[in-house]
DNA sequence: GGTGGCTGAGACAACGTTGTCTCGCAGTGA
DNA sequence: TCACTGCGAGACAACGTTGTCTCAGCCACC
């Protein structure tokens, strides 16, 4: 910048104001500079520029997600960047892979790089560490699972109504032996899904049978294998309730390897692209992930521009999706018995 | 700082190098400041160290992808994330949705900010505008299409080899009306892909049919139309390669309509979510956009490093995976003029 | 006992900007 | 002609750090 002032023979002040779009210098100064940024190919410091300025921008905000390559957090990134634009701010984004300290790490390396503000998935079990930050000015905004410990606004899908309601659908289809196959119970969405299941369960007056309900399986694999089991013994489901998008798909190999996905019924929350091209589509439970990261960076912004009222809830609410899998009626207790008849 | 300094009752300087490791500090001292630093919260301004520092690092790179909410971009964004972390760096994103002047305002964007590196997948034409900031020391990778006007270096698939032997597959089947369908020629993959397509053709002593090329499909929807009307008029082809993923999709879901999914060869360009479970199973040429990032990422911290080699091309080699509808034979005539019977 | 080297710690300036204050000068009205 | 106003532009300090220089104190060696 120094350079550029001797250059355009001003003052180190007047390359600023120009930079800067200050109306108060007069044309011929200003084009006198900004012949001198171009032949100097000159390009303002972002970072001492923030160090000086009054309000500490840094015109960027953090995004920490599960996983950026996953469907569901992708488009939640795109939506937050959309919104982040919107505003001429930019995004650091990081991959948390439900690794609590991970969490840890990246929100403090994020402050400490003084983001603007800070959207959170959380993975670990208390957000208090993040007391401080906030009290200190940084806002922060917790997305697809409830922040604890900490005051914060927070976005999250219908999970409890969505997951009474994809069962409610089974049930209405005739289903009483509807099998529950959720994530890690140490995750609050996993949890409150299957509460929705159970609420939906106890409405209809049908006992939760123990033996139908299976936690904790988190990839595609697991899920797969356990159904496999779960269909080799007796008494198995007529239907199937899958929490989680992977499990879904695990469900829907583990049925077409037993010859059973045009037999049992399926439902499963969260939609994932080409559910509908499957034999049979798959019918799922929608969430909307574009919509809870566009809500969830405008109340960002909202905090960040000065905003202090009370911490706000966001609930996005899940559609049912019918398609075909949720829709098969209840199959005879003969032809569930022998699976492997129907390959 | 100052305050801790004064709480620890030592200099600024101290706290500093406390801060930094600095083993020469006393443990007397050393713990007198991280007890100041630990009532008064002290967290230290990474913006200001790095404008001090003489190496004036941010510990950051920026990754400029198509559209941070596709499959592959986010594939490729994971895997930059993952090389970046273990090397203490994180990562700015941002989506440029094949538009040239978008590319150019986050590139220069990210420059002021002074990321430490680029990775870029171009949209534009012409990347000349970066002369001067690899010039001046901040190193770029291109990632999935070349650079134009500008050295450095490159991750590509095989692109051209990839679609040759998609075509040869095809042909090898019986085949020899095969289409093409193409996204928009502007873009190098796509070109590339396309050349690949002829090659093949030319091997075999096949005529390309002007009738059988359609380029300038970037949709699902455009391709599944496209393909729709393709088979309304007569001669239609046996055989289809899709050299993009949507346009892949697109033509599932066209054949699907047509009836004839289980009639018409299948062979897409880049593997999709699933591809496995439809029916038939979809054979595609697989890239491995996580291999790109990583190898970009680590092209671009040898140049972090210091690295001033010339220019170098890496090529990630794609997969022909065989999984039925590209193993189809070529049906008869008579059956492929009327379509809407097989329905 | 004097010299030299080493070690831990502080003083000071500087990184590239911008907020604030000041000043010169032209234009205005009495 | 003179004070007054307003406006464009420069001088200076400061943002929160760290590189460099300096120095006091200690030990070792001849």
């Amino acid at each position: 910048m120094n350079d550029v002032a001797r250059a355009a023979g001003v003052s180190l002040k007047t390359v600023s104001r120009v930079v800067n779009g200050d109306e108060r210098v007069s044309p011929v100064l200003a084009a006198q500079v900004h012949r001198a940024i171009e032949t100097l190919n000159y390009r303002p410091d972002v970072g001492a520029s923030t160090l000086r300025r009054s309000d500490r921008r840094t015109e960027t905000i953090a995004l920490l997600l599960e996983d950026v390559g996953n469907p569901f957090s992708s488009a939640l990134h795109r939506a937050v960047e959309d919104e982040a634009r919107a505003h001429g701010v930019h995004v650091l984004t990081g991959s948390l892979d439900e690794d609590p300290q991970r969490e840890r790490e990246l929100a403090r390396a994020f402050t400490a790089r003084r983001a603007d503000g800070l959207i959170i998935a959380p993975v670990s079990t208390d957000q208090s560490y993040l007391t401080t930050e906030i009290r200190s000015d940084t806002p922060v905004v917790f997305v697809d699972r409830p922040g604890t410990g900490v005051p914060a606004d927070t976005v999250l899908a219908t999970n409890v109504i969505g997951a009474a309601e994809a069962t409610r659908h089974l049930i209405r289809h005739g289903h009483r032996e509807i099998a529950y196959l959720g994530d890690y119970t140490r995750i609050s969405t996993a949890r409150h899904r299957q509460e929705g299941y159970l609420q939906a369960l106890a409405e209809a007056g049908i006992a939760p049978d123990p033996g139908l309900i299976f936690t904790d399986l988190h990839t595609a694999v697991t899920a797969e294998s356990t159904i496999m089991a779960l269909f080799h013994r007796p008494g198995p489901p007529t239907a199937l309730f899958t929490s989680q998008n992977l499990v879904t798909i695990g469900a829907v190999r583990a049925l077409r390897r037993l010859g059973l996905h045009r037999t049992v019924a399926l439902v499963g929350f969260d939609d994932f692209p080409l559910a509908d091209l499957l034999e049979p589509a798959v019918t799922v439970i929608a969430q909307d992930p574009a919509m809870m990261g566009r809500i969830a960076a405008q109340a960002l912004f909202r905090r960040i521009a000065g905003d202090t009222g009370p911490p706000a809830e966001h609930w996005i609410p899940t559609t049912l999706v019918r398609r075909g899998s949720g829709e098969l009626p209840p199959s005879s207790p003969a032809l569930r018995d022998r699976p492997s008849s129907s390959l």
